[in-house]
DNA sequence: AGTTAACCGAGACGGTACGTCAAGTCTTCGC
DNA sequence: GCGAAGACTTGACGTACCGTCTCGGTTAACT
């Protein structure tokens, strides 16, 4: 897509030079997406947006935020509402699974937590971006709640956080070929676990 | 605790021996819980070891089944037996939190896992793995099926893959601090979803 | 002499450091002195230069490369003219053999050859140096002819040959130390065979 | 030639293995000529001859000692007697570099000289030699003498390390293709130098 | 005749050096 | 005055040999 300009970009001047971020972002991507998280290296990323390698340290302090930022720009799964918790849980699931398999966010993400792994910055910003998706998914239960499909006592982000579990184990043991009816099962067994009465 | 011996060793004859491999292990393992995983190389491992690179390489051909067989090398979380299954996945899960937390093992199988994500035959090696250990968690929730606790037609190795990915993403997220009564309590949400009538 | 730096050196920007590049042949000269060919490696020319192998690397393709480079960095012995070829000959040799004796020159000569025995390019260099050296010792020979010394149809190259492969041969027997006498006589024997009339 | 016997060779008791001994030589020769100095390792010579290190370390202290066993072993280059000293040094000349050129005995005296370079016990050894055959190459010039060729006060092995010097010189810079006209240039203004009267 | 001793092949051992790759820092030059 | 670019040091990579060692087995010579 966005691959490096064939000619040498130059410095436009005294200011960050957006094409060369985008260049590099793009770089990245494609980088992770053929040579997988063992072939990304800050060096690789430069030669492939043809840009130096401290114009990258200059905007990503480190390989996590680079990965980050990649992951970041690309398009975000998001949670349907079908006023049915079950369907949304499975919708999400099906959706998150075939982003991933399907587009290098796969890749890109499972790269992210391999590097949180020996990045402190890695570690917490990886921490940050997963509660925030807890939350963002405990609002389908949540509204399940107000719809009185779900106990009121029940801890929305706990089931956020067993559901992207799963959906994270899967992306890391690859196994995001799961079909339908196994993830509809594994919701089940949740939902059922929290319903009302 | 079994670190090199004092004086150096010498080759035993043409086969194994037996004193290196441990030593290596050991230094191995020291090395992740004192330097992390960023910190963990063959370099320092044989230098931990006072091994040669090359005594390594012919016995452990990459870093991940060095990993691997450090990890397999540690004592087992056992899955308990009180006739509950509730109980019994608490238990497995605080047994299996704290023995993460208080040896070096959660180290150990983060750095697995990362390693599996940039190593093919790590990523084989784990998978394998995680389906062993799958089944072998889902024998509590068989016991309970036998108990007529849980409906006959769950999925046993489904609902172990739901704890386990629990436990996964706690362990490499940082999070194995959880106290008990959450744990309780995303244990509860599954168990009643499974539980017969 | 010119040791490495007591402070690290850094990076002078986007070219060439010319003080790595003293320091790095300076260590290989010192290295060469005091270990001998046998100790001669690019491993501890980098430590003694306090430099980074690939900076060696990135400028000496070869061992043989950085041999050539610190020979031909060491004080040239030049041809006499004394309007007498023998004087000339005999007085080039006594001048080679203490330069080889008492600088370092000797040793790095030795190893250039040894070198060129397992390196191809070593070889080709060193041809070519030869050649050149040929033709430079057989400028004294074309002035004797000139002066009507020798024979107009005599090869002075070939001559040349002859005196420059018995400096070799001493050279690598370690008989540096043949007396004036000697060397006379034999430059003596060539000059005679090539003498007009 | 006498390659490895395809058997495995046995101990034949208390006392060297001729069929060894002999198995190693030819491996020796055959990898210096196969893959030259560069290549001529202890291990590449095991491998060849199926034999064990132990077993060559045990009677070839050291590389150059078998380099030496290896070209001593090797038919020698007689000196001819045609009673005319230009006549017996160019046919000298002319035997010697094609049998350099011809067998591998070229590839191993360059190799022996190269160690002898970083080995001191080849360095003797090769000094040794080349005493010897010096002395060796001097009774043609006694002869000449004798016959009244040349003038009785000649130094006849100076003589000798001068057209030694230029054999060794053309083998160590491959330019053992010199063809017969320039050698016997070199020979007369040797000889003539002699000459008496 | 039984024991001993040295040889044999094999291959592991701790090391050193190889040549390469990437990391993160530094400085100069061009816009 | 910032951005671009390449050189810098550092350190790990995985491989090839080094010379030493111990093994298990074999055979000849010495009790």
């Amino acid at each position: 897509m966005s691959e490096a300009a064939d000619a040498a970009r130059k410095s436009i001047g005294a200011r960050r030079n957006p094409e060369s971020a985008e260049a590099i972002l793009g770089a990245a991507e494609a980088v992770l997406s053929e040579a997988g998280y063992s072939g990304f290296s800050i060096e690789a990323v430069a030669r492939r947006a043809r840009a130096g390698k401290p114009t990258i340290y200059r905007w990503w302090p480190s390989k996590a935020a680079l990965l980050l930022d990649v992951y970041q720009r690309q398009k975000r799964v998001d949670t349907p509402d079908t006023e049915n918790l079950e369907e949304d849980l499975v919708g999400f699931l099906k959706n998150l699974f075939s982003h991933w398999r399907e587009t290098s966010s796969g890749s890109v993400f499972k790269s992210l937590i391999a590097e949180a792994q020996s990045d402190e910055t890695a570690a917490a910003a990886l921490a940050d971006y997963a509660r925030g998706r807890r939350a963002q998914t405990g609002q389908m239960v949540e509204r399940a709640k107000a719809r009185g499909e779900v106990a009121a006592d029940v801890d929305a982000e706990l089931v956020a956080d067993l559901v992207a579990s799963f959906a994270w184990t899967h992306l890391l043991t690859n196994r995001l070929d799961e079909d339908e009816a196994t993830i509809r099962t594994a919701v089940r067994y949740v939902v059922r676990g929290i319903a009302l009465a």
